[in-house]
Order: structure tokens, then C-alpha cells, then sequence
DNA sequence: GATGAATGAGAATTCATTCAT
DNA sequence: AATGAATGAATTCTCATTCAT
């Protein structure tokens, strides 16, 4: 057991040689996450993959964990980039075709890696992957604005409860879809029940 | 890596002491995995808290896997139990009732044990825990034959669906309340939202 | 650097089999060390050379100080062994033979396994070996009751001092032989001049 | 294992940029050894602390064993300088005086820098550190001189071995006190023993 | 049936040393 | 000269699993 894993980062790549290496090293880290999981990932694998030797891993990590996590922190930027471009792109339409804009969002930056995703989010509980928290924070941050802009519409009656029950709905149903059955998540029928169940729940009418 | 690990059970106990022995077994299993986690469980650390040999466990359990899904099995089945036993008693009750007994009795499922659920929900996607599926499903089945049955206070589209996003809704947004805030779980508020969201959902009106 | 290695024993071997395990991992301990010191001294090695695995090894100790300091333990207990019989033996004898029995039975005692005893003492400082301060406390208090024993005829100030002082010559002028050049232990001027000063320092006379 | 480690110097620093470095580099493994001992001494660490690169260090140094070893010279010389001061400002006095300056100057001499000493000492033996060796070789000399100088008030027999004994003691018995209990090595009674048994033992009766 | 000693593959990690820049 | 990235052999240690008693 012992206390928590080593998770800061260790030296700071200087040279664009260093750089490259520690770029190769989380990418094969992000590819073994998906293609073995976590259990299957050990450093020494990594290290084969990447094409560098453990000793240079442990220069820049000081861990599998701390590779891990890395691997989460790229993924959840990705991620939150994804879902700010799709927020800037529906802001100002009518409520409905926001929600489903939304909805699109999310399944758009789980499928687009989704195998890495679900590897990722197994870990979270062990590692407290902040920065899934982290996305789900500034995700719920970002609907409690839009809440607020839209209070006329709406019949909610605990705004910040909403936000966070929004987000939180949308993420893990995407997730367990995921798990259970990818084909789901691309069904049109998950996406409109998503979408009237977050739209009733919003404005207590029906959403198309 | 190599193949899926043994989960088949071997023997069965007969007589009444080896159904002792492997109720101890199972008990210490949970316990130790609610303390330390799946990776801090290790089949000799359980036959030790168990008080047998490992020799003995491995006489009714091929591996530890098989011990997860035994406990995971159990677990499932108090689950299970808890929900009907709910079911049964908001039979006929008017529909917003019967959405917040709902929410209330799976609140309850998961906080009965909720430490020991956190520790076999991470490991859920690694061993693909049926039992947990299994519950699903089942609670979806009854969750549908519900809908069919009030068919007609309903707006929902696909009743397939509806039931499964329901089920999968309410248990996937208690999980991450536990991991995230288990406070949150006993907040009026938190309640207040979700039942709200559902029957919404399902009405497509005001819940309350 | 982290913390004091771990030297406490695991579990105590119960059946002759494992009993019989354990004396040979302690055995190929001493005689690694022997053969190669401290630093050639490994684990793996370990276990080979006793013929188990290293398992079986970390089964009984926790790591590799621990099985050094089990060495140490047993060596340390037949130089006690050897040193109390020595003392039997020269009980009543006048001053001056008690002496040069004492002298004669720590060398006898550092040369039975002198091999042995550089590589251990080399550890003393990492390890802070017990055994060896214990061995010398044990020296010391015998010897500071024979000197109270025999106070008429001796002119030392601080008893307590001269004996403390006295067993710390004789073993580490032994040792610096030891090392320096193993030779000079059994030339008979090594002898007579350290018999010489500690009995002039004694009695303030001439040894022989 | 294998052979010996590389130990001789290399390129000799010829500019005053070198030479600093070098300083620099034989400064931080002394540091390092005092706080952390040999073993927690790696040449990575070292280079850091000098603040140059490694690669730095083993242009001037063929690896770890070299570095302990010029240490060992650096602290081997200021002790040497400590006792021929020592030995040129009691010239021509009294044994007794003379006997007590001797105990006092390789008290002096170990106090000095008592850290790096233990570290050293408990290297020598794997590295045969021979500057220790020349350090003892040399006061051995010195008291050899100084004993034929003063035969007609000696009583040993062996003058020789005398020398050797006579250093060699003063020698361990002080590393004895360092290690086990530093606080000895400044006490009245210590010094007053220690000085009694040598002169006692050079001349046959009481020192004081 | 039970025991617990034994196994050993495999994972993590370090550190002396080299060498391209 | 200096740098610091890269190396990889070597070491420690764990734990699921087997099997003789």
C-alpha cells in the first residue's frame, strides 16, 4: 500500500531532443492504456513502444502513475477544447438546439477516443484523476452562465444543482453507453431521449 | 496480459463447514477490498483475514478475479433486493411518487455499502463485472414493464430507451456523487433535481 | 535515501522444511559476503546460492539488511560463545596469563571467520549492527568485573573508563590487523606488545 | 563486481576554470558524503550539487570511486598537516607531555571533521583507501623516530611494533568513540586513559 | 480437505557512465 | 570544455498460484 503514488513531474525537458522524447513516451503510454488498460501497461513496455530506454522515462516521470496521469491531462485538454468550440459555435440558438448541440458535444469528445477515455476513467477512482474533475468543473461552470442567461425560460429550481446534474448526466450516460454497447451512443434515439429528458427537465415542456 | 482470467467457480461447498469457509472468504474478500482497494488485495492477504490457507482458498475460488466477482455477485443481490422490496412498496402510488421512491431506493442500494461499491465499480470495466449489468437490466426490465404500464401519463418517444437512460441516469449520477461529494447524495437538493428531471421527463411537467 | 532499511524478521518459520530454508538463505548470506562483500551481496544471488527462490527468501526476511543482520546475529553469538569459554577457562589464573589469555582468545575469535567478519564490520556503521556494540557491552562488563575483582593490584583510575577502554584496543586493534595485513595477527610481537601495554597499563609494571 | 573500479585521476586541470570545477566537484562529493553517506553519494548528485554537469565530472574523474578517493586524499592531508603541527610544538618536551599532545592532536585531528571521517572510514575497506593507510604509515614513522630518540627512557620491547600499535590504537579507539558515542571522545577521562596506557606501556609506570 | 512453504515471472526503479551536440 | 540527454544492466521486491505433506 504505502502513501500516493509519485505523480509531479521530475525535470523539465530543455532541449527539442528531450521534448520529442517525452512526447514519445506519453503517446505510448496513451497507446497501451488503450490497447492493454492499465494493469497491462508497465514502464518497461512503455519504454520499448516509445523507442527509449526506462532509464530516460524515469528522467521525466517518476512513475507509471505520473504517466498516467499525464496521458489524462493532454486527453482532458482535447476534450475541453472539443466542447469549447462546440459552446462558441450554438451560442445565441434557441434552447432546444443548444441542449442537443451539447449532447453532440459530448459524444463527439468521447468517441474521439474512446478506447483511451474508458481505460482513463477506469484509473480515475484510484489516481483521483483531477483533471476529469477538472473538465467536468469548467463543463458545469460554463452551463451554470448559460442557466443564468437563460433564467426566463427556465423552471429549475436549484440552478447550481442543475448544472452539475447536467453535466454529470450527460457524461456518465455517455460513459456507461460506451462501456455497455458503443453502438448505442451513435443511435438516434439516445440522443433524443437525452436530449427531451434535459430539455423537459429545463423548461418542463417537451424539447423538439 | 494473456487471456481473461478465471472467474468460473470451482467446486461447490456441500458440506455446512466449506460454506463457512467460503462465506469467510468472500466476507474478507469485501472487507479488504473496501479498505485498500482492489489492487491492495491479494489472495494471501485474504486467506489470512479469512483465517484459512491459501491452499483452501483456492480449493473454491480459481483466482482472484473469481473472488471480485463473488463479492460483486453478493453485492449485486442486497442491490437487488433493496430495489424490489422498493418497488413493491410504491406498487399503484401516483407517478411522481412513485420517481422519487425510486431515487430514494437507489440512493439507498448505494449507500448501504457505498465504499465497497466504489472498489468494485473501478473494477467494473476491467473484469466486466456482469452482475452489475445484471442488476441494470433487471431494473431496467421492471422499469420498462412500469412505463408500459402508465403508458398513458407518458410523453416519452422510444420506452426502450427511456428505460434504459432512466436506470442508467439515476445509478450513474449516484456514483459520481459518491466519488465526487458523497455529502452531496443527502442533499435535499440533489434529490429534489434529479426526481424532478425525471418526471419532467417522463410527464413532461413540473414533478412536485 | 528514505528511511532505516527494514531488518525486522517476517514470519517465523513453523515446519523443519521451512526451518531448514532459512538457515540455508542465512548460510549463502555469510557466504556471499565473505566471498564478496557487502556490496556483491544480493538478493537474487542470495536465493540462488541457497538454492530457493527469492520469494521463499522475502518470505522470511524483508530485504537484504535484514538477512546481513541475521548474519551478523549468529556470527556475533559464537564470538560470545568463544570469548566466555575463553574466560572460563582462565578464572583464578594470575593477572599477567589472564591477560595474555584474553588477547589471545579475541584473536582466536576475529581470525575463526576473519573473512567473514571484515565484510560485516564494513556494515557496521550503515546497518548501526547491534550485535557488535552488544558482543562489546558484554566484553565490557566482564571485564570491568574482573578489574573491581582484582582492584588491590591494579593502579586505573576510572575503572569504568579503562574497561570500556581496554575491550575497544583489543578489538580494533585486532580489526586495523586484520585488514592491514591478516600476518601480523600471529606474529608473536603482536601479541607480547599488546599484553605488554595492556598490563604495564593495568598494574603500571612490566607484563612478563 | 567485476574489477576493480576505476580510480586514478584523469586529465589534470591546467586553467584556473578547471581547477575551480574541480575544487568545485571534490567539495560537493565531500559534502554529500558527510550527509548521506557513500551510499546515498552518486555521481549524478554530485554534479548537481557542484553545479556542473556530469558530463563535467568525468572529464577530470573516471567515476564514484575516484571522487571518494580524492576526498580521502583532501581530508588524509589536513589531518597529516594537523599532526606534524602537532608533533614540531611539542618537540623536546617531556614523554608524558608529549604523550598527552599525541592523544590530543589525533583527537583534534578526527574532531576536525568527524562526519567525512565516519563516511570515509567505513569506505576504506572497499575501496582500500591508502591514504589512510599513508596517513598511519606515516605518523608510525614519526613515532618510530621519536621512540629511538628517547630509547633510554623506553621499556618496550619491539620498537616497531610498538610504533604500529601505538598509532593504530590511538587511531580506533578514537573511531570507536566517534561512532558509538562522540560525546566520549571530549571527556576528561577518556584523554586521561587513554594517555596512562600509553605511557605506561613506553615507560612502565604512571603517566601523570 | 486443509495447510503453508515454495515458486518465479515480472514489475518498478536506480545510477554509473557514454556521447552527440 | 561543457552540457545533459540517453542508456540499460542490475537490483529489489511482490503476488498469484501450485503442490508435497
Amino acid at each position: 500500500m504505502a502513501g500516493k503514488p509519485q505523480t509531479q513531474a521530475r525535470k523539465r525537458p530543455l532541449q527539442a531532443r528531450s521534448r520529442a522524447t517525452v512526447t514519445a513516451i506519453i503517446e505510448a503510454t496513451a497507446r497501451i492504456l488503450r490497447e492493454r488498460g492499465y494493469a497491462g501497461t508497465s514502464t518497461n513496455r512503455i519504454a520499448k513502444v516509445a523507442g527509449v530506454s526506462v532509464g530516460s522515462l524515469y528522467q521525466y516521470f517518476p512513475g507509471k502513475d505520473a504517466l498516467v496521469l499525464a496521458v489524462a491531462d493532454r486527453h482532458a485538454q482535447e476534450m475541453m477544447a472539443l466542447l469549447q468550440e462546440s459552446a462558441l459555435a450554438s451560442a445565441g440558438r434557441p434552447l432546444p438546439q443548444t441542449v442537443r448541440a451539447f449532447v453532440r458535444a459530448m459524444v463527439a469528445a468521447h468517441d474521439e477516443d474512446g478506447q483511451l477515455h474508458r481505460a482513463l476513467i477506469a484509473q480515475m477512482m484510484h489516481l483521483g484523476i483531477e483533471q476529469f474533475l477538472e473538465v467536468q468543473r469548467n463543463a458545469t461552470a460554463m452551463v451554470r452562465l448559460w442557466l443564468e442567461a437563460h433564467a426566463d425560460q427556465l423552471v429549475v429550481h436549484d440552478r447550481d444543482m442543475a448544472a452539475w446534474l447536467l453535466v454529470t448526466t450527460v457524461e456518465t450516460v455517455i460513459h456507461a453507453a460506451l462501456i455497455e454497447d458503443p453502438q448505442r451512443l451513435h443511435s438516434q434515439a439516445f440522443e433524443d431521449e437525452l436530449v427531451d429528458m434535459i430539455a423537459r427537465y429545463l423548461t418542463g415542456a417537451d424539447g423538439r
